[in-house]
DNA sequence: AGAATAATGATTGAAATTGATTGTAATTGG
DNA sequence: CCAATTACAATCAATTTCAATCATTATTCT
């Protein structure tokens, strides 16, 4: 049997049992005890499980999607940047909206102190904002199970009897002649409505995010200011037709 | 069998239960008192559960409540059983409030698979009611710390323009005179609506409750139906005065 | 084929895990 | 309240698992 074959064995009855033991692979594949070893210990050298006393265990699965069950974001370098330039717009008193999403939770921590309320319609978001004592408002409606955003027609008619000083919205695709783009209907309402009832906003945006189209339109391009991250030159276009702030 | 599988079936156990039991585990997994203990204490390190006079509880849910200290196997089983109880009087298609607080938190799992629409104040029960996939709304409004309850008058107005076939409360006290009382006013304002918004409304205590007075009160005695335990003869004039269920 | 290289299996002392025991602490039921 | 029961942490001996080493057997290359 080639060690390539065991190799495959291993990680199949891991992805069945969450668990194997030396002596099941042992008396399974029919070689001594070194050799599964040795097995284990390469695949463990390539990340493909951790080994335990006794055998080895499943790797836990790569965070595949940033989702938001914790409060500990990780803060990727360059969004962090626009998530504190962002912060930095916000004055005492302002009555912000805080969009649902990664971008705009990481703003979070650099509102400490401020003395504002908050609007939002992300739950791990008013979480955290209660949690640093900012006076926080959640819409109420229907949880969107994914993202653990607030979406749906009773947030919508909350939205329409408030107004924002500001709002700083998430968002999946930005381009100049399509606008700002998002894939879930449903989520585009509940921005377009709140983009609506403030009087800036602002869309906090990293480069990945530019060109791209995605399926319902949000707003048109001269609606909202761009935060992102400093512009290569390729993207120089966007100055002409945009407000942007590079940070 | 491995540590590894050991620790998942306690976990998995938790999850379903919300308590083991060192005997239950000791019998079905067939290991020595010795090597369970080892295995509780290692999981409590780290943080995976708490331990208890007689097995383990989950960790506290995200629920905070003053609630007393559940230091045995033995009570939280009676705790249980009121949710399982209270969980059993709802049928499909019910329209259900369910109130913010660990004991209605506990119904959730029992919940499972049940076609009806929930609307909730409490934030980690909207969480997990939409991670279980049943229809779910959050009420909007301001978020108390402590308790991640959803208050203010943004969520009163809302309850006032829907209606439910059951609501089941938390509270903090019940007694024949006063009534059904809590200490926080605006939780309180949010309970009686609730009340009043629905065509049953049931209240869940565990016996600690029962001849407690609190500042603020709810609802008079026979607005709800008591969910509890079997009942000790020292409380047996609540059968005359109330409607009450015994688990 | 013959040498070099790689993979395997056996052995061994060290380390980790386990189950039994014991004396103490907590809970229960009068 | 006390006695009986049950649960507990600490300890220790027995067992299992482990990494390291070395001799043996495949495989590869020239």
């Amino acid at each position: 049997m080639l060690t390539e074959e065991r190799h495959q064995y291993i990680i199949e009855q891991l992805n069945q049992h969450q668990t194997v033991s030396v002596q099941d692979l042992v008396t399974n594949l029919g070689h001594s005890e070194s050799t599964i070893r040795r097995d284990l210990t390469t695949l463990e050298d390539q990340d493909l499980l951790v080994r335990v006393h006794g055998g080895a265990k499943k790797k836990r699965e790569p965070v595949d999607e940033p989702t938001m069950d914790e409060k500990t974001v990780k803060f990727i370098h360059e969004k962090e940047k626009i998530s504190q330039l962002a912060a930095s717009l916000i004055n005492d008193f302002d009555v912000i909206y805080l969009d649902a999403g990664t971008t705009t939770y990481s703003m979070i921590p650099h509102l400490k102190d401020k003395n504002i309320t908050i609007v939002t319609n992300g739950v791990p978001h008013a979480v955290l904002l209660t949690d640093y004592n900012i006076e926080t408002i959640l819409l109420g409606g229907r949880i969107k199970q994914r993202t653990k955003a607030i979406i749906g027609a009773i947030a919508e008619q909350t939205l329409a009897e408030v107004n924002f000083t500001k709002a700083f919205m998430g968002m999946n695709g930005v381009d100049v002649s399509q606008g700002f783009t998002t894939p879930d209907i449903d989520e585009a309402a509940i921005k377009r409505k709140a983009i609506s009832q403030s009087n800036q906003s602002y869309v906090l945006v990293d480069l990945s995010k530019l060109e791209e189209v995605h399926f319902k339109k949000v707003a048109d391009i001269d609606e909202c200011t761009i935060i992102t991250n400093t512009l290569p030159d390729k993207y120089h276009h966007f100055k002409e037709y945009t407000r942007i702030m590079e940070a």
